[in-house]
DNA sequence: ATACGATTTTGATAATTGTCAAAGGAATGC
DNA sequence: GCATTCCTTTGACAATTATCAAAATCGTAT
């Protein structure tokens, strides 16, 4: 059994049946690092699931990248916005590495609702743990300061540091990119 | 058929044995402005749908209250991220005004959905809508300074000030009182 | 109409954070 | 090794927004 599958099978156990059904509208997909995958502007029609790897979802403003995500391995990313309006994304998508992704072709999965409720009971559990994951950062904005917010995200991601510019992280947090560096300038002499 | 009924079938079309099963675990009340209908710290059992009234979810941060949403007619509120959890919310939910609502009673949806799928695509169209509008909420974050933000709540709930107080718009659109307050003698002045 | 309390506005000031520019470091290719 | 380029840090300053206090306005009850 593929991660993807590992992963569903731990929300919902699935039969062998159910298992075929979403395997056949699923694609593995091996993307070098630096590769946009997903552009603003376009219809996005597929979920992903990172076996490994890391995805960086941003838009642009002002000329500016600002992240709006992070995902790595064993997380699911997506255009949200377009996946379920049909509408152009205003989100793009970019492997920061080399990444080993699982993709849904969610155009193609209501004859799989239609067939086996039980992945109706998948998507809404799915989509109902990326609100609460949505939720807790518009909790993290409401409730923690920017250093903070740093923290916690070195605690859910321990070396993203290592693995994104400082510019990326900046903008995720909120913040400038002068104004994070000073922020760790002060973590360093306060814990040192 | 009431108006909450009348709202779930306009996302899914029901059959009179779904709508019956759904209004055996719904509860019509009527409740008083500026009641505090849930409180942070509770465990939220159910979602409510407003017939008619406002409610204010809101949460506290260093002894203020910071408003987190306005849910107005024909719209779903709750305290989700306890109803989808188990766990004390975070949240408190006010109903500003007169407001007759409709409550499922989510914890016993569970033999609903056993017997009826379509309820649990109806449950995943729910969540989706509302995982879209809070991506919305992100968005206007990310690309409206906050008078643009407060002229897009205008438009969304365009009597919004003359029903909650100004203070409780300013901490939605995340800003100090005297800071909207400025805006809007800007926006007068600028306008007139 | 008037007085009271609640809400909103205005003013002055301080704190926070962004912007721009330059310097310092780290990584990469020749 | 050295040069080039990219990334991060630091410094100076400006802009934005919060905070505190006081004044003005609004709504309501008498």
């Amino acid at each position: 059994m593929n991660s993807f599958l590992k992963y569903l099978n731990q929300m919902v156990p699935l039969s062998e049946a159910v298992q075929e059904a979403i395997s056949e509208i699923t694609i593995r997909r091996v993307i070098p690092g630096n590769t946009l995958f997903f552009q603003n502007g376009d219809v996005c029609k597929e979920f992903h699931f990172l076996e490994n790897g890391l995805a960086r979802v941003f838009y642009h403003k002002d000329g500016k990248e600002v992240t709006a995500w992070f995902a790595s391995e064993g997380q699911i990313v997506s255009a949200i916005d377009s996946l379920f309006t049909g509408q152009p994304s205003f989100y793009n998508i970019q492997m920061t590495e080399d990444s080993v992704i699982w993709s849904l072709q969610f155009n193609k999965i209501e004859p799989v609702f239609q067939k086996y409720p039980v992945v109706e009971r998948l998507g809404r559990l799915l989509i109902t743990q990326n609100y609460l994951l949505l939720d807790e950062r518009m909790k993290l904005f409401a409730f923690c300061s920017a250093e903070e917010r740093y923290e916690k995200l070195l605690i859910q991601i321990p070396d993203i540091t290592q693995r994104v510019k400082l510019g990326h992280i900046a903008s995720y947090l909120g913040i400038s990119q002068e104004h994070l560096s000073r922020i760790r300038a002060g973590l360093r002499h306060g814990h040192a």
